[in-house]
DNA sequence: TTCAATGTTTAGAC
DNA sequence: GGTCTAAACATTGA
């Protein structure tokens, strides 16, 4: 899916159109997307006015003001999910457009909400991994809560990093990245790049780093999310964001993939190896 | 034809 | 209990 960026660049565009905005309609062509249940989904989410929209992790939360109380539309794009606004004639694209598929609704559109300007919001998703899910506020609450430490917030300090690594020395680098009850939102693409501007070998368990490591790996996290949130997210394949442009982050990457080309700070090729059963791009010459 | 792909959860093994 | 791996979800494209 689209990792932090991506996901915070689609919150961004839709926060500055979505609030006040009543949702006329819902249609839902793919039951199984509502995993809250479609039935009550319907008839909460129609007539509803959408209050603002927040992020948390990867996970999208539209608040919702509804018939019966304040509610929360979680959306998780996953890998290849997509969020489309229309607005009348221009298209808005969030996600990951497939190839030659422009147009909406699609063959992978499943969820569509029609708003009372005449704007539509499409989820579309090739793979169908994504979900929707409609939760009271204390629960909405109660899942942004297990996430870890949001990676751009302040209290991610580097302080507060050595803690999350002295509780997890076992754990193998890009493992502790990937995982997000410890830094919230860092996917593949960013655990990769994280690794490399921090010289760390991603294999190397958290014990095995020093100090001066960790302190970096902090700053190089930091770093590359704020790089690519300012240019939009990463495009690989298909992502595009709700502007329909392109994110502009790939040009700054370093080497996810890069597999096969010269490291671009000693020049050696860069290999890829499966680190915790993901595919991972690094340098075995300057990652230690 | 086979494999890997931006993610997460779960079952099973040690 | 902790920790790790593989599989599962469904589709496409190399």
């Amino acid at each position: 899916m689209p990792e932090l960026p991506e996901v915070e660049t689609i919150r961004r565009d839709l926060q500055a159109r979505l609030p006040g905005l009543i949702i006329n309609k819902v249609t839902v062509l793919l039951p199984k997307i509502i995993i809250s249940g479609p039935k009550k989904f319907d008839r909460v989410v129609s007539g509803a006015t959408i209050v603002r929209v927040e992020r948390r992790a990867k996970l999208l939360f539209l608040h919702l003001k509804t018939k019966q109380g304040p509610r929360v539309l979680l959306i998780h794009l996953k890998m290849t999910g997509q969020l489309v606004l229309t607005q009348k004639k221009d298209k808005v694209f969030g996600g990951h457009i497939i190839a030659g598929v422009t147009s909406v609704p699609n063959r992978y559109t499943h969820v569509f909400f029609e708003f009372s300007n005449d704007d539509v919001l499409y989820f579309n998703d090739l793979r169908q991994f994504g979900y929707l899910k409609l939760v009271t506020e204390p629960e909405a609450q109660s899942i942004a809560a297990a996430y870890g430490l949001e990676p751009l917030d302040a209290g991610f300090t580097a302080k507060a990093f050595l803690e999350i690594c002295k509780r997890r020395e076992n754990k193998k680098v890009k493992a502790l990245l990937l995982d997000q009850t410890s830094v919230a939102g860092i996917g593949n693409i960013y655990a990769d790049e994280a690794c490399f501007r921090a010289r760390v070998n991603p294999a190397r368990r958290i014990g095995e780093i020093s100090l001066a490591k960790k302190r970096s790996l902090w700053r190089a996290i930091r770093f590359v999310l704020a790089l690519s949130v300012k240019h939009r997210g990463t495009t690989f394949s298909t992502y595009v964001s709700v502007d329909g442009q392109a994110g502009n982050f790939w040009r700054y990457r370093q080497v996810y993939g890069r597999k096969g080309e010269p490291c671009n700070r000693c020049g050696a090729i860069l290999n890829k190896t499966v680190v915790v059963g993901r595919g991972t791009v690094w340098c075995s010459t300057c990652q230690r």
